[in-house]
DNA sequence: AAAAAAC
């Protein structure tokens, strides 16, 4: 039975306040359906696109029903796949928590420790983390596990992806048997119904149609490009109109392309640009974010880390430079724009090596998405270029890897084995590590070779 | 040729 307001949801005053100064008053389709679940304490599944409401879904019956108390370890853990989240999170949280006497807390890694060890130990109702920091605190002894009633796994999907999934289960390890837990994927993979086989006593599943998602305030076109140097031409013909494109968030598949790409892109929009990824400092993301949030930057490059779930007013435009390979990543990424049913557009670029690319996505999303020809003034880059492939190829994998660390055999097998004794991280990247020169402004280190 | 996540 879907509530038409928040008042069908039988909830308490202090909420219905802070819902009024938020300026809310309907639930959406996830809030609505997912309150009673989550209130009767089962063990809860939903299936839900991004920007449907999600951490107020599962955060107005957990808030409802929790009581105040005097003891100091937290009853709630909410676990998300990145740091900015967390952020995001806990601000939502406080926001709905504003008449409510309850302790939030945030703790992710890239940041001094003590100050999050002294905050725990003041005591906390509700604790919002990355698994790696939260797993770090409780085996510190800082944090005790012990009173948590519920657990909340937001992106789940994400969560079990290799290299994150121990951590989880080292999680699950130290938790109560006792709890409940609630979970939330965009899509539901075979891993997540391993997941929820294993851990889940009678789930719920909580689930809203693709229909009447935000994705249908986008709009979806894409490009075809020969090259990566069209998309760059392309990329920089679209942007020269500033009124159109006024909060630009664009997506590429890797690190270094981040780089690259804010590189190329520094001489025609200084002033207006940022970049975020994880090899960048905890600051430097968070002033990226800041930046592109409150519209100092209108351009924001980014890698997936940006992909899910956050939540930034009036993004124009998403641009996918890169075609992800996951499609699932696409259905994320341009849930970044169209938010809070406004209007948002989405566009692609894909060369013809990403054909196969485009196709799983059009799959996933079962359309064809419409095709847009590059505007005139758009140069086509050609043959000159090519004789610059091999110089740019060799600058973009400076890595000379050793026989047995190159992909074949014995390098999948030391994988392998290495992944599964090893707690978080993988060898390839163990390796790239060890070869890594971190160069760009904002990286990690960067300050510390400059001395050198 | 994935990214993310702890020191």
């Amino acid at each position: 039975m879907d509530a038409t307001t928040f008042h069908d949801l039988k909830l308490t005053t202090p909420l219905y306040n802070a819902l009024d100064d938020l300026g809310f008053t309907h639930p959406t389709p996830i809030q609505a359906e997912a309150f009673n679940v989550v209130a009767s304490g089962a063990d809860v599944v939903g299936i839900a696109q991004t920007g449907t409401g999600k951490t107020f879904a599962y955060m107005l019956p957990i808030l409802r029903g929790l009581k105040y108390s005097e003891q100091a370890n937290p009853r709630v853990l909410i676990m998300v796949p990145t740091r900015e989240l967390v952020v995001q999170v806990v601000d939502e949280i406080e926001k709905l928590a504003k008449y409510i006497n309850v302790r939030v807390l945030g703790v992710y890694g890239g940041v001094n420790i003590n100050a999050q060890k002294r905050a725990v130990a003041e005591g906390l109702d509700i604790i919002v983390a990355t698994p790696g920091r939260l797993y770090d605190l409780a085996v510190s002894r800082v944090l005790q596990l012990k009173s948590i009633q519920k657990l909340v796994i937001d992106e789940v999907d994400v969560m079990l992806d290799l290299g994150f999934r121990h951590q989880l289960i080292n999680i699950f390890d130290i938790l109560p048997e006792r709890r409940q837990n609630i979970m939330f994927s965009a899509t539901m993979t075979e891993d997540v119904d391993a997941l929820i086989t294993d851990f889940f006593i009678a789930p719920k599943r909580v689930s809203i149609a693709l229909s009447g998602t935000p994705l249908e305030n986008i709009s979806q076109t894409k490009y075809a490009v020969p090259n990566y140097y069209t998309k760059l031409n392309l990329l920089k013909t679209l942007l020269q109109d500033r009124d159109t494109y006024n909060k630009v968030l664009i997506f590429v598949a890797f690190k270094k392309m981040a780089d690259r790409l804010f590189e190329a892109l520094e001489q025609d929009f200084r002033d207006e640009l940022c970049v975020i990824h994880s090899n960048k400092t905890q600051n430097y993301r968070l002033r990226s974010i800041e930046q592109f949030r409150e519209g100092t930057n209108r351009i924001l490059v980014a890698t997936d880390v940006m992909a899910r779930g956050l939540d930034i007013d009036n993004v124009s435009h998403v641009i996918n430079f890169d075609t992800p390979n996951f499609p699932e990543n696409y259905m994320h990424r341009i849930g970044r724009t169209g938010r809070a049913e406004r209007k948002g557009a989405a566009l692609l670029f894909y060369t013809p090596s990403e054909t196969e690319a485009l196709e799983k996505i059009e799959a996933l999303m079962q359309m064809v998405i419409p095709v847009n020809s590059l505007p005139d003034t758009v140069t086509i880059a050609t043959e000159l270029l090519e004789e610059e492939r091999p110089k740019i190829l060799e600058r973009n994998n400076p890595i000379k890897l050793r026989d047995e660390d190159k992909p074949g055999p014995a390098y999948h097998e030391k994988k392998a084995k290495n992944t599964k004794e090893n707690l978080g991280g993988s060898y390839k990247f163990k390796i790239a590590a060890k070869y890594k020169k971190p160069k760009t402004r904002g990286d990690k280190n960067y300050n510390k070779r400059r001395k050198k």
